[in-house]
DNA sequence: CTTTGTGAATTCGTTCACAGCA
DNA sequence: TGCTGTGAACGAATTCACAAAG
């Protein structure tokens, strides 16, 4: 991959969604203006950003939807799919799991795991929940290289070396620790209630 | 409020918490090395926020950690408190409640809603639990400024349009909608699936 | 006309590098 | 020495503005 910032990635990722959602609502192009305003960006944005990606809209019709869909997913998706799997399916991995359902192109397979023996063996929206003693054998197995920690605080570390050990790549982190990791792992830190601070004070300081 | 940059508000966010937690571990002073380290950030960066606040410390001792966390809290906190609505207490709102327990000092009192009779006149982690009708009462009556959105998605849109009539400045939306807001209104949104796909991108792409 | 694609200009954010200090 | 505070340099990201196209 060559030189494409992590900004534009961010959005090219939510003009994915908003695209696919513009789809089943039977649109079948879309201007930059719109684009940009529906993503929360601007018109000049979404064209720098598909110039990066090297996709060509026209200036009659703009973007096709389900073509600018489709290369975008060219552009971001591992041709293999990627397995995720969630650890901890407390009330905030059953949570992503009530998610599941939406038709996420990329995300071929999520698989559950949970210590609590009663949750083992079941399955929620098709997830399987698995013991964690079982993860040695299925992260491999499975090629799994992305995880979402959501257990609890205690765990937390515990539960990201193991992942790590077992050639987990990615990191979703919604548990309040700040996870200490080597750094060819990617960690995306997501504290609620950090969240919760930010939108407190923005919501007081309109000037952004 | 002057110049600070939304970057530098962020970050001064986390390094709240991390000088919090380090003050229960008993250290007293820190270093911009250190804290930047612990921040995922950098010593620069931290001596530069510091800086854009007003904050100074030593070249002998660093930073004083409890006042330095007490003069972040003067720039950040509303003096009167914050209080937070959390709308919908399925499983994605009983995992913010659980996080509750610690103790944030900015936010000073929170309170849910649910349409759940099951739910409501229940407490959980020291939250009452109302009804979504009471919102129009007791949002205005607590002085509620901030909510947080974790109802079904097809709720979404319309428990937003009433946060906002009963006077929500800033909103955090786990749903999977793209809320529309007027401009006044600061909107974050926490898509858990978004989320799920950047990781799955970067973990794939380690050059950030 | 209104749109795209893009070089150029600009704004914004980060890092450098060093004087001054304990 | 090893730190802080900060002007200056740098680099990244965004926006401008316009030629080309239908």
């Amino acid at each position: 991959m060559e030189k494409v910032s992590r900004k534009t990635i961010e959005r090219l990722i939510i003009y994915r969604k908003i695209l696919n959602q513009l789809k089943y609502s039977e649109i079948s192009n879309i201007y930059s203006p719109k684009l940009g305003d529906l993503a929360g960006s601007t018109a000049a944005q979404v064209r720098r950003d598909l110039m990066t990606i090297g996709y060509n809209g026209t200036p009659s019709k703009g973007y096709d939807v389900g073509d600018l869909e489709n290369s975008i997913g060219e552009y971001l998706d591992n041709p293999q799919g990627q397995s995720v799997a969630i650890i901890g399916v407390g009330n905030l991995g059953s949570s992503l799991l009530d998610f599941c359902y939406w038709r996420y192109p990329n995300l071929s397979k999520i698989i559950a795991f949970d210590i609590d023996s009663s949750k083992v063996g079941t399955e929620i929206n098709n997830c399987m929940v698995y013991h964690i003693d079982d993860m040695k054998k299925i992260l491999p197995n499975e090629n799994i290289e992305v995880a979402v920690i959501a257990v609890p605080e205690k765990e937390a570390q515990r539960t990201c070396d193991l992942l790590i050990n077992h050639g987990i790549k990615g990191i979703l982190n919604y548990t309040p620790v700040r996870l200490l990791v080597p750094d060819n792992i990617f960690v995306e830190e997501l504290d609620m209630m950090i969240a919760l601070e930010r939108v407190s004070y923005f919501a007081r300081v309109k000037k952004i």
